[in-house]
DNA sequence: TGTACATCAGTGAACGCGCGTTCACTGATGTAC
DNA sequence: TGTACATCAGTGAACGCGCGTTCACTGATGTAC
């Protein structure tokens, strides 16, 4: 551990995106700027710029540094043997544990989009969550396919966002992943009526978009 | 239709509500400022401050209003014989109908979470949405019941935030509802997969928090 | 091992800008008599 | 119908503040010889 300050910081980058991170804890990633990442990290207002250059450069570091975190974490699940159900929860514990990066990898407005890193982070840990759930259907026909990859990533996604925003917490108890094993016996009995009210599978087919892409 | 300038607007919380939504839908919550509101709605800096305070005043009337619309869309979903579906359908049509209204509804951070109208019309739109999926279920126990509203909320909150945030538009075309019934058969398939892999009931129960409330 | 030089990382003063807030004001409206 | 007065809604100038950006600078590091 070195305390001493040195003109040449050496790991500012590190230091900053941390700092960044504990800021967009704090007041969101509306409030972040430049200048107050720079005093948590204890730097000057102008030396964030040198390595990110603005907000964006930032944020957008965040992100991809969330979406390898995620990819980590929900390849370890796919190795499990209840692949489905340990990848959903590593989706949600991940969020969860780093709330203010999952904050801000689905925000496409204070991100650069096309920021190579970026997308490649993002594909990665994409890849990995539509095997696991490829692979855990029965050789889904692509539609199939398609319907359950969004409903899968839509019930983790909304179950994370609804926890982070506090809304489930104050109506259904502190404990996330308990919650999340109800809410998964929850699905079992929803979709047993969804069934019966969805229109047939071949109306559905003749709506539908497609495969995927 | 009045457009003379008159001194006294008469309808001047409205016009910076308007105003304000559509500043958000612009450049999002965050980058809403009274000034801007103000130059949108064509009256001095000051004026917006005699009706709302301040900007937490102005979100959280945009908030409420929100909660107040979704209550009316999913109070007629809930008179369909297909329930279930179409509360599905109009929360997602809300969501994506007034994305601005719906991004601030979900924001404790920049909200009066003490507002008495918007624990009101919030209460309001929740008490319909949990009738609905208690009605749709056969006489439900309490944590089927919760776990159920749980997992009914964190899909279709999912499917509007992934969808709002271009996330699924990106891979899986431009239509949202085609998609989100593609979900929902997609749903299915993904239950019965799930309810191999989740912890028995006797388990669950016993690690669950309860019922709702 | 020593020296010279280029490059890189971070500093700190200065700037102009948009913001929220305050405040004395003015125009419009409603009410009492 | 007229007048006086209180109240309300909106104005516009002024303020101090934090921001991002720029820029000449300086300290540290790496490399060539």
């Amino acid at each position: 551990m070195v305390t001493e300050r040195r003109y040449h910081h050496g790991d500012l980058r590190r230091v900053v995106l941390e700092a960044a991170v504990k800021e967009i804890g704090v007041g969101g990633p509306a409030a972040l700027s430049m200048r107050e990442i720079a005093r948590r990290a204890g730097v000057s207002h102008a030396a964030p710029a040198h390595h990110f250059g603005d907000r964006r450069g930032v944020v957008t570091a965040i992100a991809t540094e969330g979406f390898g975190l995620l990819h980590l974490a929900t390849s370890r699940a796919a190795s499990e043997p209840d692949t489905l159900l340990q990848i959903a929860l590593a989706y949600i514990r991940f969020a969860l544990e780093y709330p203010a990066h999952f904050d801000v990898m689905f925000r496409p407005d204070i991100l650069r989009l096309d920021d190579r890193d970026l997308v490649s982070a993002r594909d990665s840990a994409f890849e990995t969550f539509y095997g696991v759930v490829r692979n855990s259907l029965n050789q889904p026909a692509d539609a199939e396919f398609t319907g359950a990859v969004v409903a899968a990533w839509a019930i983790v996604h909304g179950f994370a966002t609804l926890w982070l925003s506090g809304s489930l917490s104050l109506e259904f108890g502190d404990d996330p992943e308990a919650l999340a094993l109800l809410a998964g016996r929850g699905l079992v009995d929803l979709a047993r009526v969804t069934a019966q009210q969805l229109p047939s599978e071949a109306d559905e087919r003749a709506r539908s978009p497609g495969g995927p892409r």
